[in-house]
DNA sequence: ATTGCATATTCACAAAACCATATATATAAT
DNA sequence: ATTATATATATGGTTTTGTGAATATGCAAT
């Protein structure tokens, strides 16, 4: 079964959630303390708004070690990759969005040999 | 100031409004008596809703004597219009889009003439 | 003025969403 | 086995959102 526009629409109705999509798009694949940082979250929240958001279809995730990565799938029916991307064409260099991506570059030890 | 993007996403978390919204784009001006026909809602929940979209910024509306009409604001943001559009040309052969379309053309005695 | 109709609003309540805190799970390292 | 770290889930309480029913408002016609 696809995914359905009111799914969609109600997957993206916390301003969390699509401020974490629009990094996760930009950036392409975010493991959970680096969203956590730039989110600037508590790790339980940012958990479940990842896990609704994956529950929704929109985000797939996998394991390493310890890190769990998420991006955005790329099973998404055609009009919503769309979407996403007309949204951040229009909200990029906007708040909160901008500094979103500021905060994630500005994090030290991001995984990848070191741990976060 | 502008719509901005959380507002929007949330103004159409609900399925209901989310079906408005495409139906008043598609058709380009409805009273509230069409949407209620169309979309089987109580009269007062299409008003809440319609109100709801009014006050994000999505909606604008005039009063014709005894009928209010509502239709899709012109000074959205441009990729707001997009991702409307976009949206719109991903659901509206699909259900229940497309049967909301129908119930308003099957609707008798529509408002310019005659009354509701 | 009164009546009738379309729409808006209010109120009371049910349901859902959200968050903080605590706790559990999974993996890795010692 | 124990410990440490990253992430997930459960629990409880608060706030928000949605709905039905009743009522109010605005306009038009008589």
């Amino acid at each position: 079964m696809d995914l359905q526009a009111d799914d969609f629409y109600s997957a993206l109705s916390h301003p969390m959630r699509l401020r974490a999509l629009v990094l996760l798009q930009q950036e392409g694949e975010l493991c959970v303390c680096e969203l956590t940082h730039a989110l600037a979250l508590a790790q339980p929240v940012i958990s479940r708004h990842l896990a609704q958001l994956k529950e929704a279809g929109l985000l797939v995730s996998r394991r390493q070690g310890l890190w769990v990565y998420y991006r955005v799938s790329d099973k998404l029916p055609e009009w919503i990759t769309q979407v996403i991307q007309t949204t951040i064409s229009g909200v990029s260099d906007t708040s909160p969005y901008q500094n979103d991506r500021e905060a994630l570059h500005a994090m030290l030890d991001r995984p990848n040999q070191t741990c976060c």
